[in-house]
DNA sequence: CGTTTGACGTCAAGCGTTTGACGTTAAGCG
DNA sequence: CGCTTAACGTCAAACGCTTGACGTCAAACG
């Protein structure tokens, strides 16, 4: 291995050039052990390190650039200093506040990095092994479905966020959207809707059943009649395609009212309808969940399940940095709540 | 170090339960040196080890599960089989393609794992030194600026995407933004525009200095007055507020265009026009650059100049593979062509 | 039959960091 | 003055993996 110049062979060589600054380099030029050096970097030097050598030490690193070479680190400690945040579908706006927030909340000795899998399928599971292997500090896991916490090892660090109906020992932090879902529900049994299609989506995460069921469990209990369909959408192109096939069908069934189980697909039905020359709320009501930032901007303004993207990534953050650093979160199992936005989809001009 | 089970002094421990599985603990299940079982795991058992004791180990790590932990390996080969895909702003509906593609292009050697800054601040050069020292194989760069790219020391194995303009040794893909641009504007003074608005990013990044110029060059060219104006937006609603203030003064200089350096900047002026009562394209025609998704959903439906994701993340892993496993990328400068799509907001109905 | 060749195995030296254990020294105490 | 304490430094043993170097052995060759 060790300086494999040889061009045939192994197709893995070294990166050229820049030979790596290590500790003892570092040490050298402080005149001090690498040991004083380690404990000097790492914050451990009070009462081990004399203010004098601290400084050395301190002046040395400067000046040679030196940065704690992970590997090394990570294969004495047991960890490195990353965490790595799961999720599906990183498109979703709603992740730029999640990932900004939980970044802040984890503090700057941990990176956050993202490990997202294609739009539309799950995390596959086979893929733990793998990052486990990375030994990160931690694990921030968003909507994960069954499989996959059911695949996480024992005495794995994580935390799962959008998680319900989970049943883990895993702590979670879970936003009560069965409350925003039920909250619509009444909303448009209020507007006097009777028959509503409910979207839901192909993708098995545990959070659309939850906003399923507890939309249609509430309308239910309110009379309002709500039948369901999955529908292959993610992106709003499919979700006109499928639109434009339902709707004679919904028509003649007499549904005045859609719910997309996610923003995305509600814009695809307003796009679909607005096609159709179906009036939007005139005609046929519609509404969605995250309250994405585009929503309010839609023609006409779309009304959703606002979902506190912000706080949902903080104590998120929050709680795996105690994990981490303390051994057990201050508190366990989190829900934040969510809330309904009205607008002019549901209740028309305002 | 070593099973501190002691809960004061450092608070990082290591995660208690599930041993790890060494490769020590495969050797021995399958009775031959871990050298044997390093060379069928890495694949390099040609002529080294015998089929009985391949398959020995085979066995072996599938009973025990056995995954290469990353930390030794890294140390000892220099790299960990991950690249890191830095970024700004993920939830730029573009990057779910183009993380796709460049995975996809990597191939499954490589773990893909994204670094994203803030939204609407450029990544922090300060981070690069931190994420080197996880030895990544490698980095796909996504619209760096110069001081990011000043900042990546040699030797680095790095991509850049997206870069235009910086003239750097890197090998870089490229879009063709100016040509798009370029067409852009030609349409607008083929329609019989005199004089355009041109709203800029505050975010300081080439490819928005590269659109801005060649829309502007083209446009003066031609005759089309064009005006630009930083304006603090990323998401929608900042961009409505920006509108409802620079209208009058437009309306009075005989702006009857604006182009938004962003899909998501154009959706803002569409919103902000339908608030002020301002009919598009008649009044104002609107145009935007990426072609988002929702774009073609807008109503009116957006104007906009397409980026082609999913060839640029596939063009950047692939030229990354092939610096990491041969040395140098087939080609060094790719170039991919964008294209103008026409829709109701400068046309009007189709 | 002596020698080359190639297949197959293992040894052991690193890779760079962390941290108990263990010195040395000087200050503090009775 | 003898003894405890604390501060300060360093040593060296891990952590887990990779791979040149170096064996052994049997088949192939002249």
């Amino acid at each position: 291995m060790r300086h494999m110049d040889t061009a045939d062979g192994s197709p893995l060589t070294r990166p050229a050039g820049s030979r790596r600054v290590t500790a003892a380099m570092v040490a050298r030029e402080a005149g001090v052990s690498t040991a004083t050096v380690s404990l000097v970097v790492s914050g451990k030097a009070r009462g081990r390190v004399s203010a004098a050598n601290r400084e050395k030490v301190e002046n040395a690193v400067a000046r040679l650039r030196y940065v704690v070479d992970t590997a090394g680190s990570s294969l004495s400690k047991g960890f490195s200093p990353v965490v790595v945040l799961i999720a599906t579908d990183v498109t979703n706006p709603f992740y730029a506040e999640l990932i900004s927030a939980a970044r802040a909340a984890l503090g700057d000795r941990y990176e956050l990095l993202l490990s997202v899998s294609d739009p539309g399928s799950p995390t596959n599971p086979a893929s733990i092994p793998r990052l486990i292997s990375q030994r990160p500090a931690g694990f921030l896991i968003d909507a994960p479905n069954a499989e996959l916490v059911a695949s996480l090892p024992a005495g794995t660090r994580a935390v799962l966020l959008d998680a319900p109906g989970l049943n883990t020992a895993w702590p979670t932090v879970n936003l009560d959207v069965a409350g925003g879902a039920a909250e619509l529900a009444r909303h448009l049994a209020g507007l006097g809707h009777r028959r509503v299609a409910y979207l839901d989506s192909v993708v098995e995460a545990e959070t659309f059943r939850v906003r399923r069921e507890a939309f249609c469990d509430t309308a239910a209990d309110l009379g309002l009649e709500a039948g369901y369909q999955a529908s292959s959408l993610t992106a709003v192109d499919d979700a006109a395609n499928a639109f434009a096939k339902v709707w004679p069908a919904w028509q003649a069934a007499g549904i005045s009212a859609a719910v997309g189980c996610t923003d995305t697909h509600a814009y695809g039905i307003l796009a679909a309808a607005r096609a159709a020359g179906v009036s939007v709320p005139g005609v046929l009501a519609v509404a969605g969940f995250d309250d994405l930032p585009y929503s309010r901007h839609m023609s006409p303004s779309l009304t959703s399940v606002r979902l506190p993207a912000r706080e949902l990534g903080e104590a998120a953050g929050r709680a795996l940095r105690a994990i981490i650093e303390g051994g057990n979160p201050a508190d366990d199992q989190v829900i934040l709540t969510s809330r309904l936005i009205l607008r002019e989809s549901t209740v028309g001009a305002l």
